[in-house]
RNA sequence: CGGGGCGUAGCGCAGCCCGGUAGCGCGCCUGCUUUGGGAGCAGGAUGCCGGAGGUUCGAAUCCUCUCGCCCCGACCA
């Protein structure tokens, strides 16, 4: 392809509202147009991209058996209402009237529609296991798309759905696509983990994301390396490390300090206005681990408290997994309710409920006196102030793994596939049943897996790039090769450019010339941002001495090569690939 | 939805505080010279200063409202 013919629109500068590497890149190197918050353009390139991620993930998915098909992206509300989703999802669906004045709604995905099809088709156990996926357009009405591609209101997404008689069968298709999955991303030349994620609304018991580590990613992963233990931090669990000691630390006198018995004794000392755990902590010379942070929350059933290690954050979506849904107390609630304001409130001498992290069943503590001004030092566990343990916290850096004690790493990652075991969710209320050998009913067991392509594109672009551009991975560069004829008013030049080019086409390379009348900086600094693997020069100081060039975009590194056997050469690279 | 920032030429920005005929760099057009990492010289074009209303003799600048975009948080099936 000519380079000239192919509207590649390259920025000198950076647009000012991409902040993200990806969405700069993207935009700098004439990849896509932004539209409004959230809608993007694809341009040739990323389009020829998006095409070869698209591909792989066909393939991968035809490996396993799945059948591709394409659904509505415009739902009837009926459907989603059989399922509760109508109701249960709020403003991030877009909903609208046919003129009909029928309600329906833009597809964010698909289980209820893949789910009436089986209901519709799906008689007997001779028809399962059965598996569904499609390349389709989803619509959710973000509350904040952001950083280019990786968040937006409109986008394509591979989703497949697995149709199964029983939990092993579901388990086994599970199995597939994690194992199609592993293929997809390695193919795509990605860093990726697979690691467990809540169902959330999803429904289902057993959930996975695919997590590419990156920086801009707006998830965070707990991986161990020692056991493989690997999680979202949206569930993951941690062992926190022991409390410290430091000089201050001999006031909470955690057992084996030499002094701590008579220090850490059960005793209120002023706090003057001293409210937060670093206020306190620095005041007193203690470690943020020495601290009990209390907590005052309002749940279905009244007030209880949360009590957290001042050095952790609580986790509100494990806390509300063992007390039900709830919401923090306001300020003057926490006076109602507490007789103290907060900031000196503690776990003690308060008969409320409490629900304590793990961390706080050992050691001795300093919490807040339930006394204006007064914080209380010495407070045991069990002996001071009972409470129901769990974990509760946020894991962090530090934390050790649940499963094995090692060291826990934590690492932001962006989300770019996700599986689900949805059970019966969607084909109970929508009625997707099978008869067995017996003539028994029984709904089909569904699965749910999706991956985005835009997301791999961007993620490969934010672990793939340097000072200069993007470097695509091999597989899903827009091309393999580009020709940088540097001076194209020479004949030689030209001539040879042009037998390479056809050359490596013929091979089935897909091939950019760069043929555009420019200045030869320009053509460099447009090929390392756009990010083709593979530049071959051509100059006249090269022909000169019989070579062209043969540079890598990853390294920088020029191989001088005849140009009766750059084809070769070139070919030798990809093999390796 | 809460907090913050920004809308001025195709892109990046200055001007706004302190009101007085809108500027810089890059890009674009023409010509000549150049041609191995975003060329040089000369000439040229380009703005509803996001929109509406108000204050004023006069508004990019001050006030009110509004729309859009970005970032942090909340949310994210």
């Amino acid at each position: 392809m000519l380079f000239s013919k192919l509207f590649i629109p390259t920025l000198r500068e950076a647009p000012a509202e991409a902040e993200a590497i990806s969405h700069i890149l993207m935009l700098r190197a004439g990849y896509v147009r932004q539209l409004a918050s959230g809608l993007y353009i694809y341009l040739p390139l990323a389009w020829r991209v998006m095409n070869r991620i698209q591909k792989i993930i066909r393939e991968e998915m035809d490996a396993i058996g799945a059948q591709e098909i394409s659904m509505p992206g415009l739902h009837p509300a009926d459907i989603w209402q059989k399922t509760g989703r109508w109701s249960d999802i709020g403003d991030e669906m877009f909903r609208l009237k046919d003129r009909g004045g029928r309600d329906m709604c833009l597809g964010m995905t698909h289980e209820e529609i893949i789910t009436w099809l089986a209901s519709m088709e799906i008689r007997s156990y001779r028809q399962l296991p059965q598996m569904w996926y499609q390349m389709q357009t989803k619509f959710r009405d973000e509350a904040r798309p952001k950083s280019g591609v990786l968040r937006t209101r409109e986008f394509i997404m591979k989703d497949s759905y697995s149709f199964d008689r029983d939990e092993e069968g579901l388990a086994a298709s599970y199995q597939k696509h994690a194992d199609a999955y592993h293929k997809i991303y390695e193919r795509c030349g990605l860093r990726f983990y697979q690691v467990q994620s809540d169902p959330g609304m999803m429904g289902g018991a057993t959930a996975h994301e695919f997590m590419a580590p990156s920086p801009a990613g707006e998830d965070t992963m707990v991986l161990c390396s020692s056991c493989g233990y690997s999680a979202n931090t949206e569930l993951a669990l941690s062992v926190s490390p022991q409390q410290k000691l430091s000089v201050g630390a001999t006031l909470c006198g955690c057992p084996g300090q030499a002094h701590s018995t008579s220090v850490g004794d059960f005793e209120d000392i002023p706090t003057p206005n001293r409210r937060t755990v670093a206020e306190v902590s620095s005041f007193l010379k203690a470690d943020p681990s020495c601290f009990i942070k209390t907590l005052l929350l309002i749940g279905k059933e009244g007030p209880f408290l949360a009590l957290v290690r001042g050095d952790q954050e609580l986790h509100e979506k494990k806390l509300a997994k063992v007390a039900g849904n709830f919401r923090p107390a306001q300020k003057d609630e926490v006076k109602d309710v507490l007789g103290v304001a907060a900031g000196f409130i503690g776990p003690h001498n308060s008969k409320l409920r409490k629900i304590a992290d793990f961390s706080l069943k050992e050691g001795i503590f300093i919490s807040g006196a339930n006394k204006e001004g007064f914080h209380t030092k010495g407070i045991r566990p069990d002996i001071h102030f009972e409470a129901e343990w769990h974990d509760i916290h946020v894991a962090q850096t530090g934390d050790a793994c649940a499963k094995c004690g090692a060291e826990i790493t934590i690492e932001k990652a962006i989300e770019i596939g996700n599986i689900f075991q949805l059970g019966t969710k969607y084909s109970l209320p929508l009625k997707a049943v099978y008869l067995d050998e017996e003539g028994r009913e029984n709904p089909v067991i569904m699965g749910s897996y999706g991956i985005g392509p835009a997301r791999i594109a961007a993620a490969a672009i934010e672990q793939n790039n340097d000072k200069d551009g993007i470097i695509w991975p091999q597989s899903i560069a827009p091309f393999d090769v580009e020709i940088i004829p540097l001076d194209m008013g020479d004949k030689e030049i030209e001539e040879i450019a042009a037998a390479i080019y056809s050359n490596l086409s013929g091979e089935g390379l897909e091939v950019l010339m760069d043929d555009r009348e420019e200045r030869p900086g320009i053509k460099f600094k447009d090929a390392d941002l756009i990010g083709i693997p593979y530049q071959i020069i051509i100059g006249k100081k090269g022909l000169k001495e019989g070579i062209v060039e043969l540079k890598a975009r990853r390294t920088k590194q020029a191989e001088r090569v005849a140009p009766s056997d750059v084809v070769k050469r070139i070919k030798e690279l990809h093999s390796v690939l």
